[in-house]
DNA sequence: TTGTAAGCGTTATCAG
DNA sequence: CTGATAACGCTTACAA
């Protein structure tokens, strides 16, 4: 492998000139410009890329932590990511941890040791003292309401999105309604179950641990919820699903068994995906796309400013209320 | 930021003792080996490893270029290839090139760049002799019959694949069938081109180009394979869905349309998954995550050696046909 | 406008 | 067992 000293030489210049014209730096002299670019073409170098991290200590490459990759509301929120990272020249490493705590910090690890420039969280199992010991290595930006902690965050407020969506099933007339999480413990749940609370203690409802509905995370998620209502002496006459692809099953299911969407189950999904508008789901609209870009920008703006975005979520009436 | 040569003075030994110490190597006494440790304690040492790197020639990171990460197929080659990864300690860099033959060279520049160990290429966009220019950076390995070119790889032989399903079908009695794909080009689909093709020649059937359905990705693409087929005077009775997402679109809506499923039109999926089950439809079989581990493994295998692997199809009868 | 030389933080060789 | 010291390949003061 030819390298900058081999390119000095042979273009008859010092290696800072190669440099020079390979950053793209003025005060070259067009002559040897030319040598240089002449002595890069004959020798077919490459820069190696690991000298340029080590002297500049940055590697253009950002770590992105998400559960699991083959799950629609991560995987658009990395398309978002993926897109902003393109335009920026930045490379993304993925971290597909399974909510492994151990994988989590294996990517903080990353960003102590400066393999990545910085660390974007989309959802994670380790608790905030454990990641707050890494902020100071290098930015890490949190999909989620970040406000009382010193990272950056883009986020949904999520309490407030559920209890929109509750308070429009009320106003539809339902007054059992249950809902489908993709897991129990997690900032989202968290907050999606203060709501459910408020609103049930609001309107004097009943509050039925067996209207919640775990682990919904993908279409086939769908089943466990019908069969699990069909066994229900009083089901609900709504479900808010926190996936639209899990929204679909349920549907889909839904026929299957003869329940009628909506007269006998109303159905709210979320994140306005594809399967949604095909399958006529009423859903709530979260642009996870330009959550994703956002994110990223937060997390290699080079202004030490901490930083909180809330996105807008929208409500997208179709036929499953 | 301290460094190794802060921690040699701290424990009053070379940078040697303390890199020896550090990387766990034999002959270095009980005595300094604590005093090694105490300083790494004492001042939150962390290796810097792009310096590592530089110093080796390797990063431990692999590339992946996939053309869309939301995409069952390759969403499960991922996860088969995450696992084996954390299993040897490596990182991946993920590409998500939406078959921009852009960034497939970007993915290749990082090989070439020594920023990546290895790159496995899970689908492409490029011609073969633009990749086969990388070659001599660093081992590329191809989710393809790579037999004929000197990578290694891993896969199926979709043409083989193809014919028995298409032979399935016709000993059910079906002479119309159609095949879905997710685009026209592409080396799977040449082969499936050619197994159709061998299959209508064989037994003297038509070869109706209306019957075969491009752009079929995602569950919602279902609906316009229906729609389509609803136009038709001479609608096929049975036909081959690559993926079994899009399988499950396709039976949804045509439960929607009243088309019965088998008895108006046989569906057969591909890749054998968690929706295919959920939804009966009969599938083949593709171990897509055992193929992510063995594509991971040979693009690390420090051997020279080329090597093939191709993986065995099975299908699994369910009520779809 | 150009070049020398000092880092960047490791690993590895080789002589003790 | 231990330690100088030379790589690794690039960037960047600083000097000219």
């Amino acid at each position: 492998m030819t390298n900058i000293r081999d390119l000095a030489k042979m273009a008859g210049v010092s290696v800072t000139t190669v440099s020079r014209v390979l950053n793209k730096h003025p005060y070259v002299s067009e002559e040897k410009r030319k040598a240089v670019l002449a002595a890069i073409e004959s020798s077919n170098y490459q820069p190696n890329i690991n000298a340029v991290h080590l002297s500049m200590g940055k590697t253009f490459l950002v770590g992105v932590v998400v559960p699991f990759i083959d799950h629609s509301y991560f995987a658009l929120l990395i398309k978002g990511i993926a897109m902003e990272a393109l335009e920026n020249n930045y490379k993304l490493v993925l971290f597909q941890t399974n909510y492994d705590k151990e994988r989590e910090l294996e990517a903080l690890q990353m960003l102590k040791q400066k393999q990545i420039d910085a660390l974007l969280i989309c959802s994670r199992a380790s608790g905030w003292p454990t990641i707050a010991d890494y902020i100071s290595y290098g930015p890490i930006v949190l999909c989620e309401d970040g406000r009382e902690k010193n990272v950056s965050s883009t986020f949904v407020d999520h309490y407030r999105c559920f209890l929109f969506a509750l308070n429009y099933l009320y106003q539809k007339g339902h007054q059992q309604i249950g809902y489908c999480i993709g897991r129990k413990s997690g900032t989202s749940s968290k907050f999606r179950g203060m709501a459910y609370k408020d609103f049930v203690t609001r309107y004097h409802l009943q509050h039925n641990p067996s209207y919640i509905f775990n682990h919904c995370n993908y279409f086939e998620d769908g089943e466990q919820v019908i069969e699990q209502i069909l066994k229900m002496e009083e089901p609900p006459t709504a479900l808010l699903v926190t996936s639209d692809e899990v929204a679909a099953g349920i549907v889909t299911c839904a026929h299957k068994q003869n329940i009628s969407i909506p007269e006998d189950l109303a159905i709210i999904g979320f994140n306005n995906q594809p399967i949604a508008q095909m399958m006529g789901i009423t859903t709530i609209d979260i642009p996870l796309i330009e959550m994703g870009r956002k994110l990223f920008l937060q997390g290699i703006n080079p202004s030490e400013q901490v930083t909180h975005q809330e996105m807008e979520m929208q409500l997208i009436e179709r036929q499953s209320v």
